[in-house]
DNA sequence: AGAAACTGAATCACGATTCATTTTGGGTCG
DNA sequence: CGACCCAAAATGAATCGTGATTCAGTTTCT
């Protein structure tokens, strides 16, 4: 085995236990997870999740940052394609936020479930990659007023806070509707229009 | 000790538990919060706790309970001494939902935290304290619709709860800020003008 | 006195973590 | 090539602390 392949093969052990780790925390939530319930659904013994990661804190640490990394260069991405109009990057922004329930319903019961419940166990970690999500939605208030689209009387960073809020309530609602998918996009639609309308500069 | 003295004491005792799992919990969280904290908080012997909770999830519930239903009455009572603006009703709302960071910070931490984490393990039982708060604020987006001042191509429920996603992470964010109180007023008119801006019919 | 309320030490189930043992897999040598 | 060796990786049964809950005994009420 190349030493490529060995690194590799060490990767893909350690990404099925944290594929377990996501299926079983979306499925319990974090503390009525058992470790061997995480074991058994990544096809390990309990023992070799001690090999990869420090803890079980460790382990919700990780996938935290694993998952909310993903999300953030998908955001990122999309946004690229499609172009300056601040207007249609919020829009797509809202878009794939609430897409998350549809493509990755397990991540998305977990980030809208633990994503606070952890802010909260790790007072002192700073959850970085939340931090960077909030800033690539306070990013786009702030590009608005520059371009004289928003008004200039809101701090950005208390507005992006407000609109990852409203995001995220949708996407838990969307998540846990029982309800056959309603429809992302004129729930799209709606959101957007409200905070872009709220948000235009008269 | 009358009946009614007897009743108000057993009262006493059940809200002192309240009182100190309210405070336990905030701090700690709930999975980190032993029921004998609980009762050493609440300045009564472990055992006590289970003359009065079936066990530590009901507890739990009833905190929920007992405390929304405060949240939801203050709410209401001021909103009817505002009148029928309902620009100003609106306004109201977010001021009292980001107030409850200053006035009543264990209750504040404690449901910004804890709520969804419930909403999970609670995936059967219908936390319907949260639905009537959820209800009080769509109900504020109708009455808009119907009076002609805000826009009717919205569904009250989504922007309902878009609406409280966005007030709660706001109080999140306040609760947790170590920075001196931040303006409440400021962050209320931000918020407030941009909502009811978006939601204005044209 | 009798009932009701309360107490807190003891129980007991649970589950995270450890570690002695086994398996794997590539490198070396005859 | 096959036998052998070693280190790394993996295993899973046993350990061990923890903490929710119980309940026999005590105190407080009426």
């Amino acid at each position: 085995m190349s030493q490529a392949d060995k690194s590799r093969a060490t990767t893909d052990k350690r990404e099925r236990i944290l594929d377990g780790a996501l299926k079983a925390f979306a499925r319990k939530g974090f503390y009525n997870t058992k470790v061997s319930e995480i074991a058994s659904e990544a096809g390990v013994a309990d023992g070799t999740i001690y090999l990869y990661f420090k803890n079980k804190d460790d382990l919700l640490i990780s996938l935290f940052e694993d998952r909310m990394e993903w999300v953030i260069d998908r955001l990122k991405t999309e946004l690229d394609a499609v172009g300056d109009s601040v207007e249609e990057r919020f829009r797509r922004a809202v878009e794939l936020h609430f897409q998350l329930a549809i493509d990755e319903p397990d991540l998305s019961e977990f980030i809208t479930v633990e994503l606070r419940q952890s802010a909260k166990f790790m007072k002192e970690y700073k959850n970085p990659k939340f931090l960077d999500y909030l800033r690539l939605l306070d990013g786009l208030v702030e590009d608005g007023q520059k371009q004289g689209v928003f008004r200039a009387d809101v701090e950005p960073r208390l507005l992006g806070r407000a609109i990852f809020g409203a995001l995220d309530e949708v996407l838990l609602l969307l998540t846990f509707s029982r309800s056959p998918n309603r429809d992302v996009a004129e729930m799209t639609r709606q959101v957007t229009e409200i905070f872009i309308d709220g948000l235009r500069a008269r």
